[in-house]
DNA sequence: TTTGGCATGTAATCCGTTACATGATTAG
DNA sequence: CTAATCATGTAACGGATTACATGCCAAA
């Protein structure tokens, strides 16, 4: 990553206004955007401090809580450092898929295998792709939230991919059967005829 | 990760029979599985000597080779473990997909910078579509190779995925506008159109 | 009052990249 | 002969997860 990313999510986050004690922000991650982005404690707590540190963000003492947990709260250095990293481009991130990896090596183990990989892997994006429409739902019920557009995009990217794998899943099944069973004379005709069904 | 899969990524490659130098392997990774994996030197040759001293791959002497590079062949037991990690259910990969978190924390700064993330991103999923579509034909000038369907189905994978990523790239665009320029009501009343358009 | 969950943190460890060092070979 | 490229490695560093330690609070 060469990036520290973690410190511009807890930045984001608070610049969403209220001020969030690090537990806070850890379960507003799994919240939100839990289904493309993760942090643990380990990482988060560390980060507040040397945020803080650095001025990005000041600790509030919070009257209301009993316990020694301190609110934090972004500083105009802090939003500045956020705004000139939202601005900058995206790296292009490093890809390491290791069903993929299995999927290519199963000419070591034969068909079954690989079959299985490719149904179990099916599985779970199907489901996921109902959570996806669930959560949409959800968040179509506070149609006041100004920021519901960026939930819902950032939401529907994950539908669309998982979509796509489930095809590709099917497809994969019936290709490699096909190329199992009828050699790659077969798997070839069958490819040209699906040139078309993809951009 | 906790697991350690570049030694995998190496039996992979040896068991496919030739003996290779570690060289080599890097090569081929970038080639051939390249668009959805990656390995540094760094960490390819210690991990070279750490299989040879557990007894998984061999170093052969290459008497054509006119240099000190050693060749390396797989063992029995390096077969096994492969098989046996082959078998192994892969296990649910961590996302951390930084564009989408631009776009997430989007409010911030403003429509125009997240709608020139997306362009950029599309920009880059096309390209990539069209370098897949060409590896793809360039795969089914080998009719011959026994792993065809392997190559082909993971390739497959690739587009499909950036495929529908520009699809949603569009879609996003569209429904930044709608929102900015209409509100979050003309927002909903889209989404319940496009229901259907995804499963 | 003890158990279990909330909350905050630190330490060990792992995986991986980058940078550095070095030699051997080939092309000009 | 010299520069560029091939090839092999090591060291330093950084980011991230896991495990561990600890204390507070609420409910049984």
């Amino acid at each position: 990553m060469a990036e520290k990313t973690t410190q511009y999510v807890i930045l984001g986050f608070l610049a969403q206004g209220a001020p969030l004690s690090g537990y806070e922000i850890r379960k507003l991650i799994d919240l939100t955007v839990g289904h493309f982005w993760n942090e643990s404690f380990g990482q988060l707590y560390p980060e507040l401090q040397r945020l803080t540190k650095a001025g990005f963000i000041g600790a509030v003492a919070d009257p209301k809580s009993t316990r020694g947990r301190a609110r934090y709260r972004i500083t105009a250095a802090g939003k500045r450092a956020l705004h000139t990293w939202l601005e900058r481009p995206a790296p292009q991130e490093r890809v390491r898929n290791e069903l993929l990896l299995k999927v290519f090596f199963g000419i070591a183990v034969g068909n079954a295998t690989t079959l299985t990989h490719l149904q179990r892997a099916a599985e779970r994006w199907r489901a996921d792709v109902a959570t996806f429409a669930e959560t949409q739902s959800q968040l179509l019920a506070e149609p006041d939230a100004p920021d519901l557009v960026y939930s819902i995009i950032t939401l529907r990217h994950g539908r669309w991919v998982r979509a796509a794998r489930m095809r590709w899943a099917e497809e994969a099944t019936e290709l490699l059967q096909l190329a199992a069973q009828r050699g790659n004379a077969a798997l070839i005709a069958r490819l040209r005829k699906l040139e078309g069904a993809l951009p």
